[in-house]
DNA sequence: ATCAAATGTAAAGCGTGCTATACTAAAAGT
DNA sequence: ACTTTTAGTATAGCACGCTTTACATTTGAT
């Protein structure tokens, strides 16, 4: 699923290295998420959620028809 | 992390096979989750709170201290 | 007590979230 | 132009979410 993560990033001018200190854990995890390159875990979402001050409902956006199911 | 699946799910008379049929899971995932042996991902949170019609952050209990962080 | 449904345990295997390290490229400051 | 900061790519490796299969235990109906 997308997520918001580089938008709220960049928009409280916040580098992805600041951001992987927040939730501890590394930058490349930071790029792989911004970038699409995988899903986070429920705890690294709610983390992320948190630092933004939102919902997780509201910072990754769910498609409703993911991965093919019905 | 906590999470109130089996009771949600009792509460609604649904049986653990019923429940992996509508999260497109296995049982043996339902079990594991409902007795805390691993968490759920972020997908299969998102279904299962799409089920009982509350969000991720109603159905998971973040302790907000999880896994030793700061 | 018996039988079926529902719940639980065990263990091997696969895909992926995340780490670690190293290197490249683009932005920004001076 | 030069240097520093920030962002991106690549790859190997570990941990864990989830599957699959098979068997054991509990619960409930009759």
């Amino acid at each position: 699923m997308k997520n918001r993560i580089q938008e709220l990033r960049k928009a409280r001018k916040v580098t992805q290295q600041e951001l992987a200190d927040a939730l501890c854990v590394t930058r490349q995890t930071i790029i792989s998420l911004e970038n699409g390159r995988y899903n986070a875990s429920l705890l690294l979402a709610h983390k992320a959620a948190q630092f933004f001050g939102i919902t997780i409902e509201e910072l990754f956006l769910f498609e409703d028809d993911e991965k093919g199911d019905a």
